[in-house]
Order: C-alpha cells, then structure tokens, then sequence
DNA sequence: AAGAACTTCAACCGCTTCGCT
DNA sequence: AAGCGAAGCGGTTGAAGTTCT
C-alpha cells in the first residue's frame, strides 16, 4: 500500500510560482500567519497550490530577511567547516548562515563550492562518502591556515587520529573556532584552544541545538574495530581504515592530549585518550576524549 | 546562426521526525 | 505506548539560461 498523498494532486497547480501566487501567499501569511497548518493554508490564501509547495517557496524565497546572490568568503568557510564535520545536514549549516537557506547552500554546495574545493582535486566525486569527508577535513583544514599536523616522528595512523580529534572539537557550533598546534615538544601532548565564548546569549539557541543534535555527554568513544584482516578506527559517524595492526596502533595511540581553553573561552575542554583493553569482548580497545563545557 | 552540452536553481518527492490524541 | 497527520529535511529532477562547438 502506498503513502496517502498529502493533498489532492489532480487539482493542485505544481510548477513554477507566478508574482500573482507569490503576492497571494506573501499578503496572506503577513496578515494571518501560517497558523501552524501548511495543509490548510493554500485553500484559505486562495491558492491552488499543495501545503508543502507554499511551505517551501515561503521559506526559500518569500520570506524576509531571505539573502540571495554571491556567497562570502567567510561564509564559503563556515560551510566548508560543517560540510567536513556533520556532512549534508543542510538545515544545520543554515542555521549558522543569517539568511541563507538550506536549499540555498545545497545547490551553492552541489553546483560551485564543491568544484571550488575540488579544482585541484580530481577524481574526488569517484570516492564514496567517508573519503569526501575525510578529504574535505584535510582540504578545510588548509583553508584555514592551519598548518598541516605535521608529525613526522609518528605513523600515518598517529595522523588519522589525529584528524579524527580535530574533528571532534569541529563539531563544536561554529563560532567556538578552534586552533589545532601540535607540539611534540611537549610530551607527546597536542594543545588545543577556542577562541569564543559558547555563553553569549544570542548564541546559546545554536548551541543548545547542537546539543540537541549531538547530546549533553561530553564524551565520546574512540572505538579501535577489527575490520577483515585490518584494523578501522570508528568516531561517530566517521570511520577510518587503519594500515596497522592492534599492538602498533596501541603503541602509537597510546599517550595522552590535554586540550587547553584559552583564558578568554568559558568552555572548558579536558581530554586524554588512553588505549586499553575492552574488559568484555577484548575485541574493541577503546579510547575515551572528553571534553566538557 | 544553430543546436548540443553544460550549469544553475526552484520545486518536487518521499522518507523521517515530531507532536498531538 | 501506539497511531496518525503534519512539518521538516535531504536527494533528485527538470526547465530555463548560458556557454561551447
């Protein structure tokens, strides 16, 4: 059995919007509201239009405050930023653009900003999903003129952890930056630091929507999976293969990172990864970072 | 000049999530 | 707790515009 339409599509109009329809649905919801009901609505405004077809041109295009045209450096890198770090959730990166909409971003993503980024990439659209990301990250990373985590002392596998830790403080809502300084000098340690305040009020809805979209913990597992004859490293909803087996991986994973807030960040996060022994399979060695606001 | 190929982006589709009963 | 309808979301489509040959 099929799903029940949401309206009556023989006699609802489907295309393009004329100025007249526009000027119809634009007059109606500032005079009324959408009264929480889409479904209702075109037949009140008088329209011969499906709910979710005047949901979306008022939402994409008819509402106020709606910014078109050519996107910001600043905002190229905020998307690059989120695209590396929670992937397609439009609607998300939206929510940190003033004005943009998440089909907006989409269709920039999918039509410029992606072939932007990949000018010098090729070959990258052949690559599934994880890959793209992972490139992005590293492609994001240089965007912002970090220098690259350098650490020739340590395996590739250090590197990807590495990646995989930068990542995580990337999950942080945009505007708690962060800046990645290695400094092996310093024990093996790597130092992080944040560069805004997550408590300004204006910004506490985006954080309490992230949050919401990846949970009050604080803390994360670092998982060291067996995969085939190899071993992959699984962080949320990234996943990377490992070229080394479990004793190099325990011996190159195996030391601490303390991320260190600058004085002015009023988040505090505090980590350490420690590889150890799943005490209930011995399969899945696990690292635990923490991190706490 | 013409039409083929490519690009852009508004709109649609259908699945998931949310909130009410 | 379950069922249902509406909203929200991301992937995809296709018409219109632009560039290339």
């Amino acid at each position: 059995m099929g799903r029940a339409p949401c309206c009556d599509k023989a006699n609802v109009k489907k295309g393009p919007w004329s100025p007249e329809e526009d000027a119809k649905l634009k007059d109606f919801i500032e005079k009324y509201g959408t009264g929480g009901n889409w479904i209702a609505l075109p037949q009140k405004a008088g329209l011969k239009r499906c709910g979710k077809s005047c949901r979306l041109r008022w939402l994409n295009y008819l509402r106020p405050n709606i910014k078109h045209g050519e996107f910001t450096e600043e905002e190229d890198r905020i998307i690059c930023s989120l695209y590396a770090t929670i992937g397609s959730r439009w609607s998300i990166i939206a929510s940190q653009l003033q004005g943009r909409t998440d089909n907006d971003i989409k269709n920039y993503w999918n039509t410029k900003l992606k072939k932007k980024l990949l000018g010098s990439t090729p070959n990258l659209n052949k690559r599934n999903h994880s890959q793209q990301q992972l490139q992005y990250q590293q492609l994001h990373q240089q965007q912002l003129h970090f220098p690259p985590l350098q650490l020739p002392q340590l395996s590739r596998a250090f590197d990807q952890f590495n990646s995989l830790a930068t990542s995580t403080l990337l999950q942080c809502p945009s505007y708690l930056r962060y800046e990645a300084k290695p400094s092996l000098e310093d024990g093996n340690m790597i130092m992080f630091g944040s560069e805004k305040s997550c408590t300004s009020s204006d910004n506490m809805a985006s954080l309490e929507s992230y949050l919401y979209n990846y949970g009050t913990g604080g803390t994360q597992n670092l998982n060291i999976v067996k995969e085939g004859g190899g071993y992959g490293m699984s962080w949320g909803d990234h996943q990377a293969p490992l070229e080394h087996n479990y004793e190099e991986i325990k011996q190159l994973v195996n030391c601490n990172y303390t991320l260190c807030n600058t004085p002015s960040n009023s988040a505090t996060p505090t980590s350490s990864c420690i590889i150890q022994d799943d005490p209930v399979d011995g399969l899945k060695p696990q690292g635990k970072l923490m991190y706490q606001f």
